[in-house]
DNA sequence: GTCTATATAATGATAGAC
DNA sequence: GTCTATCATTATATAGAC
């Protein structure tokens, strides 16, 4: 379960300055982040970076296409089972968090999210089948919705923490969130009726 | 309900460089976002700006500032009766959005997040009375969780764009989220039987 | 209050040696 | 593959006139 993670002496320099812009990117964001910055936590030049990777932009992509293919496995694994599991991957994709919750508000990472989308799509579709009434909206969109929720904790980490009181890096804080998640997850927020009743009204506005 | 919007023309200079400034910020993100282009889109010059607030950093402060009182009473108002019109900040907090968006994804906007999770709190805390099963974690971290899953299609707006295939800031995109809304906030994910069984693994992690 | 012009610092990109 | 040195751009911050 827990990810390898490889002595940095060991990586070829391309992998130190893939991980140290990660790392990068995530803590301050890919505009506020510098190549130089980047370099010099790697241990390289800053002409290194530019020979590897061209551009800040060609780096980022490369950082989006090694999260990708690293997540790949995991993910799937975890999130076809079942949603509780698939739900939850603060705790799940560990040293990526940052990087990932970063890219996502600001917009990409797009084939992470549309991934989790599939997947939950899927999961809606067979669950739907012993379902008493009929879903009023495609299961895409509402998976669409799950997704953005259950990445949430993580894209607003820095929020919840200081509600939290605690650091959702800490196993305190994977704890803690985790079960508050099965909590809210288990309780719906709204009844049945009162949820037909709000339907009801768009309804109505809908044909006026 | 709607908040009216005065003409420009009617606005003082400071008054049309905030809300410039609000644009620039939601669209380009913070970093992005240029005093010169703000200036531009005002119709004042870069000097001018630097004149009402001094810097690019005290002009964010005087959005986020805004930004709040400005919400404060039509946010109170939506999120005390009930829960369901409470997590729907999308569609209520119109041209804003995207400001606020780009706010909490870097970790500003606190007050408006804390805000929010006091209302949840205590909307919670009222709810908690009824209900059968006593929570297994204290109110203030679930509804900081609620409230991180409410803004959520907001900072993920556009993901959410892609699988719903229409701009959530159309009346025809609202709407579809409106349904989505009510639909998963009406259906618990897990099952409480389910929910017990995952928290009995954690409490058993917990021991070892 | 509002403008123009300038100073200064930082950064991404480039060229070329070893 | 790896480095140093330099260019060109851009944006903030500043000074000062009207």
């Amino acid at each position: 379960m827990t990810t390898t993670v490889p002595d940095p002496e060991d990586l070829t320099a391309r992998a130190r300055i893939r991980d140290a812009a990660l790392r990068h990117f995530g803590e301050h964001g890919f505009e506020r982040a510098t190549i130089r910055g980047i370099a010099e936590t790697a241990g390289v030049s800053l002409g290194l970076v530019r020979h590897h990777f061209g551009s800040k932009q060609a780096l980022r992509e490369a950082c989006d296409e090694h999260l990708m293919k690293t997540m790949h496995g995991l993910h799937e694994a975890a999130a076809t089972r079942s949603m509780g599991g698939g739900l939850n991957p603060v705790t799940a994709m560990g040293p990526y968090r940052r990087y990932l919750a970063r890219a996502l508000a600001e917009g990409w990472a797009a084939p992470f999210f549309d991934e989790m989308v599939r997947i939950g799509e899927q999961w809606l579709t067979e669950t739907d089948k012993s379902r008493p009434d009929p879903p009023d909206v495609d299961a895409r969109s509402r998976a669409a919705v799950f997704a953005a929720m259950a990445l949430s904790p993580s894209v607003l980490a820095q929020h919840i923490e200081r509600s939290l009181g605690t650091g959702l890096d800490t196993p305190e804080g994977q704890d803690k969130l985790l079960r508050v998640l099965l909590d809210v997850y288990s309780h719906p927020v709204l009844s049945l009726e009162e949820a037909a009743e709000a339907r009801a009204a768009l309804d109505r506005g809908r044909r006026s």
